[in-house]
DNA sequence: TATGTGACATCAA
DNA sequence: CTTGATGCCACAT
């Protein structure tokens, strides 16, 4: 059981860790999950990640938007608004390919994965 | 070793 | 609202 302090596995399993814990109903963005990671304002390399997330099966990226709850990463599902339903379908409000009342539904694992809060 | 790439974030105009 | 520029850095070739 690695943790993502060991540098033995790759920047993407730690993403594909990460957006796992996403809990159901919750949407986090890419620039929260790169700090988590360490990464800073690598919001690119969590991006780019989710791009190789399609080999993984139990990677949830359509609950990965960008900072303004846009669903961005939408043209990368199968179909036009997959990403969309997910999200609908987990009671995620959608309106023009942006989450509606992101602050009721963002999840930053920085806040909600840290005890020293 | 060097170069290209990217589903972002942020600022400036 | 828009466009453009810049930073960022792991990974593929």
């Amino acid at each position: 059981m690695p943790t993502y302090s060991d540098k033995s596995i790759s920047f993407f399993q730690k993403v594909y860790e990460v957006v796992k814990l996403i809990p159901y109903g919750r949407v986090t963005s890419y620039g929260a999950i790169a700090r988590y990671l360490g990464s800073g304002g690598s919001a690119r390399m969590v991006g780019w990640a989710m791009n190789a997330s399609h080999n993984r099966d139990d990677v949830p990226a359509h609950r990965v938007v960008n900072r303004s709850g846009l669903l961005t990463g939408k043209h990368h599902f199968q179909g036009t608004n997959l990403m969309q339903q997910l999200l609908e379908s987990e009671g995620v409000e959608i309106a023009n390919d942006q989450v509606q009342n992101l602050d009721k539904y963002y999840w930053d694992p920085n806040t909600e994965l840290s005890n020293d809060f």
